[in-house]
DNA sequence: ACAGGAAATATGTCGGAGTAAATAGGAGAC
DNA sequence: GTCTCCTATTTACTCCGACATATTTCCTGT
């Protein structure tokens, strides 16, 4: 409604512009329009302009548009009803964990109580994944814990290849406690671990070498000890979060 | 509700058929094609037809069709492109604790493994929150949960109103915790506790009385007292688990 | 045998027309 | 004057047919 502003010109006001290289035009729409909400543009209970007055808005045709909003709806981020309208639905229906909503969330500057609750989610779920792993591994998963290990040595944090063998790590554990529905929690957790590396790194160089920890972890993992991995994996999230404060203004 | 057959019959092979009153033709088709995903019918790899021949099939248009296809999209069971069609995406990056997935995946006979997970994830997550409630509750919270107690007392698990209860419990603690992000995996673990209510009753009439159970939780809450909380919360999921692996052939 | 380009094919996007549903507003009864 | 019921409008929903675009496939030429 508000429109912030979408500048007169017309190819300022073109969709495209958000639009990636293999993302679709209904993506580039989804996207707009899930962070608008995700940002505060449109709170929950606010009704967008119909199909037709938004899709012009947005110089793209009402199929594309009703795509995208079919993408909202299945977050939902959104419900539509004739005569109605479509409205943003209340935070508590929003599919936060879904990791195109966490994406989305996290562009521009996230909303520090969500970064808070996530890490309070991760300092639940992995220490516990980390027992669990201690149980189930095999040697593919430990292999695959020393690669992402040794590669996380290579390139720091500072890189994205070394944020990526963070993220690999991780998820090794988790694939290592053969659940599923652990695993799915991997791409949410994984989202906010590299937001986080990446808002530290932006407050200081390097604020700690994080390796210690993670070799704390692999060791107590490979030794098949679930009470030293699910302490020693508190410790390294706790230290995260110790350097997330930091790093925070509140 | 499953709607398994589909025989050759011509009206029969109308999507309508799984179309609930509220529920959109969209909405149906995507139904329909995520049962069948999460079934197993199709499986990951394989290749859906093609739009027009697909929605040909179907009796509908190609809009519909699509907007089908963006849901499921969305929901990472399957990606399109250009010449290549419309692939089922491997399991791992399907959103299995999306409310309306895991409503897929329990239609018709669900994986036992995969319940066995969603307990397994529940043990780790419950526990927690109910220690975080009992830190951070207050009157209201309070309020809430005997609320949803003495209705459970009312009607027993047997109804819809008891289960509804039983949920309302779990989210009345989850929503204690101030925590955003356990709270959306509420939906995931309310419908995990509420089919595994249903199946339960199925097996035997009702092996046990889960009010003690609840209350302990209850006054551990209201005592403050977090430690017991998270004690009280995991006997209390034991015995779910128990009950549920009595009433499972495996 | 290999590289480059043309054609084929499926998804992507578009604009419009008609249908169904839900709210708002007015007409009528008490 | 209030309430109920009906109608009327608004809006999303569905369908259709066409064109655009992106890949793959395959064919041609070297």
């Amino acid at each position: 409604m508000t429109d912030t502003d979408l500048t007169t010109d017309d190819s300022a006001r073109n969709i495209d512009a958000g639009r990636g290289p293999g993302r679709r035009l209904h993506g580039a729409i989804a996207h707009r329009l899930g962070t608008d909400i995700l940002s505060g543009k449109y709170a929950p209970g606010d009704i967008l302009s119909g199909e037709v007055a938004f899709a012009e808005e947005l110089n793209v045709s009402r199929s594309a548009y009703r795509e995208a909003i079919q993408v909202l709806t299945a977050k939902g981020l959104v419900a539509s009803r004739p005569k109605a309208g479509t409205r943003v639905l209340p935070r508590d229906r929003w599919n936060l964990l879904d990791p195109e909503v966490l994406g989305w969330a996290f562009t521009g500057e996230p909303d520090k109580e969500f970064v808070r609750n996530l890490f309070e989610l991760r300092a639940i779920v992995e220490p516990a994944a980390a027992r669990l792993a201690a149980q189930r591994r095999d040697k593919a998963d430990l292999r695959e814990m020393k690669t992402a290990l040794t590669a996380m040595r290579q390139h720091t944090l500072t890189t994205e290849a070394g944020r990526a063998a963070d993220r690999d790590f991780h998820k090794a554990i988790l694939q290592a406690t053969r659940n599923d529905a652990l695993l799915v929690l991997s791409a949410s957790i994984g989202a906010a671990v590299n937001w986080t590396t990446v808002f530290k790194q932006r407050a200081r160089a390097l604020p700690r070498n994080p390796i210690p920890d993670h070799v704390r972890v692999y060791d107590a993992i490979v030794a098949g000890d679930p009470g030293a991995a699910a302490e020693a994996m508190n410790v390294l999230v706790d230290l995260a979060l110790e350097d997330m404060r930091g790093s925070m203004p509140d």
